[in-house]
DNA sequence: GAGCACTGC
């Protein structure tokens, strides 16, 4: 019988590997006797299904790397830059295919910055979806260049704006460039825009691509006007326009080249969409990447990640293996499982680490992901965060070898999630293969069968077509487009999620009846870089003397979870939450914990150095189970709209001790998301009708109060709305007649 | 007595 199975575990590997049969099984008996052992041990403990549990090989090349340092990819690389540099000069718009981190993010504005596209102090403005794929691409370009960050290369994101009067290459949030239209409408000072990873659809690159559109088409017909070339029909074309381009006249500006880049197939759609533009497709080497698939759909996917993560450990002899798992309960059992069947492997196969990465994990410990680890060991992410390690990092990923992959509830995003495997495998290929003697395939385990995937294709949708408009709407309002409908939208969005999205507008007094901008609230909300209802509550507690409580509430539900309960300290994390609780809900517990953090940061920097005050402050965190990284993004996004109230002229005062003024002010603002209690203890919203419960996470969970407003509603098994504050029923047709007046 | 995740200003 041992003989049967050690021939069983030979054919498994042999199938695998589709490697030459032969040499297989002299290298593997070549091999040390104790390996022999552990393998057959390891078959024996995982049962025979171990040794049959075989995928279908498919094999597939990805491009590769225009930077990778070989000397013959050093050649290739001069040719694309002249051919790259030459195409821009021809076409004011280029749509670049190429796939994420082969380079084209960091080389393209060298080449064009050396091209001479900033000679006359222009800018080249790179958006990126993501913060920290900016900030990381930015320090890399300046670590090529030779120069300090925030000189010739700089970044802009939200709280952080390392950019000069000498930038000339600035990378930038996709988010941070509309805001800037917002203040100069023609985005005068750049000379080119590189929109980057256009083919994630989010909705500020679609609302990006239809403002950079009528930008490019006013700049080169001012521009033609300038040098004396005018053309009635253009000229016509671009004063029908938007108003909102009107500044643009009269300027000297030079056209705006505008470069999309696209890492899929999607270039065809850029392409229409901006006339038939040019598109090229930007291809180094090419590297093979093999993608497994299984042959049955696995019931219990968890059980063959597992099974798959131990036969890439025991069969290769290097590479660390990422795994995508769906969310924090699975990582941390799959976590468990790793540990107890690592130890029951002899001690010399037990050099396995194990690095969850999930979103409420305290910061400290995401960072360890990011590092390598020790020589002799393997290390074994497992992630549910999808893009956020290797999507926003193209230059962090260095070590993955292995990609376990599984289905994804989400249908809508499936696609994506897979496409983010290959990539993952791609990336760690170029890696590899910069590095001599260091190449070799790449895998790809997708835990389902080939048919499975093919399912998945046709799912995206870009976000436009499914997300809340409120916010899209508020700021093409306030850049002079009313015709939202009209608007040249690369996907247009649903008519009737248009009309729904302005109705709350409305209530919230940002728009008139004829929908347009009002004049000073409206305005004002467009100003702020919040949601609609927040900016409300900011604007209307300016004029009823609570602004400054309110700054803080707005700034803790701006971010995620401030709380941090671990299942094994539940009790504890309880008894810490009670010490801020407030009896009249989550709004102003929230503040207590604020203003008490605050204290504390007082009295640190009076006795400390500012590092110490940090890291005293995170182990208070720490000692109240509050999440340090939630707090200081609630911190920074508390002094920026502080920065932006002030700036617009809003009074900052305080109700002091009087919650009864901050909770009416609190109801006045989220008057559409109020709810009564019914008798089953269940709540209705006034405003839809929809039958709610109370978020066991609510200090209100259990006293249940008659009449409450809340922040979001979330469905998941229920419909369950979260950080909620009691307020009066008969406040409701006083402060928002214009939703409960009786009429 | 619940809990999919992520992004942006």
């Amino acid at each position: 019988m041992m003989v049967g199975r050690l021939y069983q575990l030979l054919f498994s590997l042999v199938t695998f590997h589709s490697r030459d049969f032969f040499s297989d099984i002299f290298s593997f008996l070549g091999k040390s006797f104790p390996f022999l052992t552990v393998l057959l041990g390891w078959g024996l403990f995982f049962g025979t299904r171990v040794l049959f549990y075989s995928f279908v090989v498919k094999r597939a090349s990805y491009i590769a790397s225009m930077h990778v340092g070989s000397a013959n990819s050093i050649c290739f690389l001069i040719e694309v830059e002249k051919l790259l540099v030459e195409e821009v000069r021809n076409n004011n718009t280029l749509i670049v295919v190429g796939e994420t981190g082969s380079g084209k993010t960091t080389q393209l504005p060298q080449y064009l910055f050396y091209g001479g596209f900033c000679r006359d102090g222009g800018v080249i403005g790179i958006t990126q979806p993501r913060r920290v794929a900016a900030v990381s691409v930015a320090k890399r370009v300046a670590e090529e260049c030779g120069v300090a960050l925030g000189q010739k290369v700089g970044y802009a994101i939200r709280f952080d704006d390392m950019t000069s009067a000498s930038t000339r290459i600035k990378y930038m949030t996709d988010g941070l460039l509309l805001r800037e239209a917002l203040l100069d409408p023609c985005l005068s000072k750049y000379s080119v825009i590189i929109v980057d990873e256009a083919h994630e659809r989010t909705v500020h690159t679609d609302v990006l691509l239809g403002l950079l559109k009528s930008v490019q088409k006013t700049r080169s017909s001012v521009s033609k006007v300038m040098n004396g070339h005018a053309q009635n029909g253009l000229l016509m074309g671009a004063e029908n326009d938007k108003s909102f381009l009107m500044p643009c006249h009269g300027k000297k500006l030079s056209p705006l080249k505008l470069i999309i880049m696209s890492a899929s197939l999607d270039a065809r759609v850029f392409s229409e969409y901006f006339g038939s533009a040019r598109a090229v497709h930007v291809q180094g080497r090419q590297y093979p990447v093999d993608i497994l698939y299984t042959h049955q759909p696995e019931s219990d996917y968890l059980d063959a990640a597992l099974i798959t993560i131990f036969q890439i450990h025991l069969e290769e002899s290097h590479g660390d293996i990422l795994v995508f798992l769906t969310g924090q309960e699975e990582i941390e059992s799959v976590e468990r499982l790793v540990h107890e069947r690592l130890r029951q492997l002899p001690e010399g196969n037990q050099k396995l680490l194990t690095f969850p990465i999930f979103s409420s994990l305290p910061s400290e410990k995401q960072m360890k992901v990011f590092m390598p680890a020790p020589p002799g060991f393997r290390k074994v992410s497992l992630d549910c965060t999808k893009m956020n390690v290797r999507k926003t990092n193209p230059l962090w990923i260095s070590t993955t070898e292995y990609g376990c992959g599984q289905k994804l509830w989400f249908h809508q995003q499936a696609k994506v999630v897979i496409g983010r495997t290959l990539q993952l495998a791609k990336v760690n290929k170029l890696y590899c293969s910069g590095r001599a003697g260091r190449e070799g395939p790449g895998k790809c385990y997708r835990l389902y069968p080939e048919s499975e995937f093919d399912k998945f294709e046709d799912s995206t949708t870009p976000e436009i077509k499914r997300c809340d408009l409120s916010n899209v709407i508020l700021q093409l309002k306030a850049l002079g487009i009313d015709d939202i409908a009209g608007f040249d939208f690369i996907d247009k969005p649903n008519r009737t999620a248009i009309i729904r999205s302005l109705e709350p507008l409305f209530l919230l007094g940002a728009l008139t009846e004829e929908s347009k901008l009002t004049d000073i609230v409206g305005h004002q909300m467009a100003r702020l870089p919040l949601e609609p209802v927040y900016s409300k509550a900011l604007i209307l507690s300016s004029q009823l003397n609570c602004l400054e409580e309110m700054l803080i509430v707005v700034a803790m539900l701006s971010v995620e979870s401030i709380f941090y309960a671990p299942r094994e300290k539940l009790e504890e994390s309880r008894a810490a939450l009670r010490c801020f609780s407030s009896p009249e809900g989550d709004h102003l517990t929230l503040l207590n914990v604020f203003h008490a953090s605050n204290e504390f940061v007082v009295k640190n920097k009076l006795t400390h150095s500012k590092e110490k005050a940090e890291k005293n402050l995170r182990k208070w965190c720490k000692d109240n189970f509050i999440n340090s990284r939630s707090l200081r993004h609630a911190r920074d996004v508390h002094s920026q709209i502080q920065r932006n109230v002030e700036q617009m002229g809003l009074r900052i005062t305080s109700c002091g001790d009087d919650m009864l003024v901050f909770r009416r002010c609190l109801a006045a603002s989220f008057f559409l998301n109020a709810a009564l209690k019914q008798p089953d203890g269940m709540y209705r919203i006034l405003s839809s009708g929809l039958m709610v419960q109370i978020h066991p996470s609510s200090i209100l969970f259990r006293s249940k109060p008659e009449c409450i407003i809340f922040d979001k509603l979330v469905r998941t098994n229920n419909n369950y709305i979260r950080n909620i504050c009691r307020i009066d029923y008969l406040w409701l047709p006083e402060l928002a007649p214009q939703c409960y007046g009786l009429q």
